[in-house]
DNA sequence: CTCGTTAAAATGTTCGGACATTTCAGTCAG
DNA sequence: CTGACTGAAATGTCCGAACATTTTAACGAG
């Protein structure tokens, strides 16, 4: 016989400390608790929802999971958002990936100095880059020594040494800088538009004037935040398309509740 | 006073349910538990680390989080991989954060038809998408009219009447076909290259012929990971770029210990 | 051999208690 | 007023116990 023939309990009532979570999250949610300001202490929850504290603390999990508050080990426990976790994420182990060059590519430096000397990107390259950057100018060939892209390299003023040993390896240049300067990626942008190739580009990538072109700016930050580099790289269009891929669910997402 | 100024303690010990829990990833990587093996249960880790069932879920909570390992209520603790997490995500909330489209567009479909119709792009489309998908053609017009992208969209024959309700909503098609046919999206795939607008195109969005462009071919799968729509979409050079972001670390990355 | 039942095993949920560590504000000596 | 100290408060770590729920495999009736 079934376990339980008698009772259709078709709805169950969701576990305890699932509750407590979904009455903090719509305190929070209603402006009870604003996001900046402390929750109140577990054991003030303990007498509150009337429940233990491992109960309590499972349900404040619940929540840090979600990315609603942080806790803080003799301060308490901060909200830092109203909203969930985002649905659908693209995963990188390593920025690595976020490059589609081939494995056996190499960076031949064409030319270096002041960003001034630069004619072409600087109105789009954005804040944070002033005249004192530095700037190294190459192609990025494969092993047989056709080249596939152009890329612009803006570096803070300190790192522009970097130029130096450039060239000399496949490794990325943030990973050179990274690794040389001591700074550690912390954040990094991607924007992608549509140019043509023209001039002394295409001549130097072997295709005709005015040939579409994939350009990339990416933007490195390091420690604190702090924009280091800033590449621009011009693909010609028939030899390069970049991919991404978003998934839903991040971790355990039917793990929450989600009343609505 | 300094609260122990005798004992240097520069190198404290980990908590005992961090030791556990890289006790047992040490174990998964040296090939001990292997992928796809079960874990030790509970009882049997408790009486060999000699320590209690909470600290023992706790390093195993450790390693869920890392995405090292799977558990399941009544089967055991699963290991499902032997790396942790990505270092760098860039995190989606809503899908619609893919589109960089303005809140004011709208869809207008110019032609619809079978597959075979297209004369444009079908061998990029890739695996999925057969001859008898419809084929749904059309513009995405800001509310002053003025066009500035052109836009194919695939879809399962199954869903070819969502054509009838296009156009009279600002919505993205891939949300009206998942409301109308129950479907789920968990799957976006984005690929971006560049083109050029010629013939219809470049005179249907006012450009001049051979105006580069940015073509971004985005790949929807749904319930059971089925392809249900692809589209392709082709923006003018000058108006459109696409951005991302990465960050690293998704939640308490120094939360790990990582002795490497 | 097939199907349904049953029992064992594993994780999930909940309670209780104790001590450790960190943060912060208030206090008191200088 | 400044600085060091102290103590309260909060979360972190850890142990013990009990029952619930789910999965799986063994078992037995037909």
């Amino acid at each position: 016989m079934s376990p339980n023939p008698l009772k259709v309990k078709s709805k169950k009532e969701p576990p305890l400390y699932r509750q407590i979570a979904d009455a903090l999250l719509s305190g929070i949610r209603d402006g009870l608790f604003p996001v900046g300001t402390l929750l109140p202490g577990e054991l003030e929850l303990i007498e509150r929802f009337k429940s233990s504290r491992h109960t309590v603390r499972e349900a404040l999990r619940v929540l840090e999971d979600m990315g609603i508050v942080k806790r803080q080990r003799g301060r308490g426990t901060l909200v830092i958002s109203t909203e969930a976790r985002p649905a659908f994420v693209q995963a990188v182990r390593d920025p690595r990936e976020l490059f589609t060059y081939p494995e056996n590519s190499a960076f031949r430096v064409l030319a270096e100095g002041g960003i001034g000397d630069d004619d072409h990107w600087p109105a789009r390259i954005g804040d944070g880059v002033d005249e004192n950057w530095a700037r190294i100018a190459g192609l990025r060939t494969l092993h047989d020594g056709s080249p596939f892209c152009w890329t612009d390299i803006y570096v803070l003023p300190d790192y522009a040494a970097i130029a130096q040993q450039l060239g000399r390896t496949k490794r990325p240049v943030y990973e050179q800088i990274a690794e040389t300067f001591g700074e550690t990626v912390q954040r990094i942008s991607v924007e992608i538009c549509a140019g043509s190739l023209t001039g002394s580009r295409a001549k130097a990538l072997h295709v005709a004037e005015g040939t579409p072109s994939l350009v990339l700016y990416r933007r490195y930050c390091g420690n604190g935040n702090r924009l280091f580099e800033v590449s621009v790289t011009e693909h010609p269009a028939d030899s390069f398309s970049y991919s991404l891929e978003f998934n839903r669910g991040w971790q355990a997402a039917e793990h929450w509740s989600w009343s609505k």
